[in-house]
DNA sequence: AAGGATTACAACCGCAGAGGA
DNA sequence: TTCCTCTGCGGTTGTAATCCT
């Protein structure tokens, strides 16, 4: 009963500049685990979810913030013509972007290049020379833009046997380097999942994320 | 300069899986 | 074994900032 009293009240939207510093305080108290929680004794009327959301996407220590580089654009590329939409999964490739950003990005930039691709098609083209078109695709921009073909109004997914043709693309070029998906992490020199974000914070030294559990 | 359209980003929601009691 | 809580994920919405006419 009183639970569902305290969800009535809790607040919602954007985070103040004081609610910030409440919960990198106790985020670095506690660690990042519990976030029910940390909601609770941090005074902060918000959910746990709300609080968990905050730090991972915006508070966190190992946080790139602003635009993405054309290396970050060109591997979401990659990894989403090879993935979908496992933004998580993708993230973990990009350290200090997250899922929540890269979803964004995917959604504003992609969906734009998207269409303008589809409008000089229409303008410059009959049908048959889109099927061409698309075969010749040799630029993960291209490949992504072509998956990413939309009907009106709505964003469309690509069709399993142009995904299955995409993969084996790219399959192809991994291959021609030499490596297995296994061996993307390498590729990529990306730090395993554990140690991706490293405090530099001497508060965090004795905790660091992922301890829980 | 004003106002509408578009873009970029923050935040919420609902669902599913894992793990503990 | 079942239930409950916590966590993580992907989809969606809201809004501030910027651009364009």
């Amino acid at each position: 009963m009183a639970a569902v009293a305290d969800q009535a009240q809790m607040r919602k939207g954007p985070w103040t500049e004081q609610e910030d510093v409440q919960l990198d305080f106790y985020v670095r108290l506690f660690g990042e685990r519990r976030w029910d929680f940390i909601a609770k004794v941090s005074g902060l009327n918000r959910t746990g979810k709300s609080c968990r959301l905050r730090w991972l996407n915006y508070l966190h220590p190992g946080l790139k913030h602003g635009r993405m580089t054309s290396q970050e654009e060109q591997l979401i590329l990659d990894l989403h013509a090879t993935w979908g939409n496992r933004w998580s999964s993708i993230a973990r490739r990009l350290p200090g972007r997250t899922d929540n950003e890269i979803k964004n990005y995917w959604r504003t930039h992609m969906r734009k290049k998207a269409q303008e691709k589809r409008n000089m098609r229409v303008s410059s083209t009959d049908a048959s020379s889109i099927s061409s078109s698309q075969s010749s695709l040799t630029e993960p921009m291209e490949i992504a833009t072509s998956m990413f073909e939309e009907e009106d109004g709505g964003v469309m997914g690509p069709s399993m046997d142009q995904i299955w043709n995409e993969l084996a693309v790219l399959d192809a070029r991994f291959n021609h380097e030499g490596c297995e998906e296994e061996d993307f992490d390498q590729l990529m020199q990306i730090p395993p999942m554990g140690s991706l974000w490293n405090y530099s914070d001497t508060a965090l030294e004795t905790g660091g994320p992922g301890k829980g559990h």
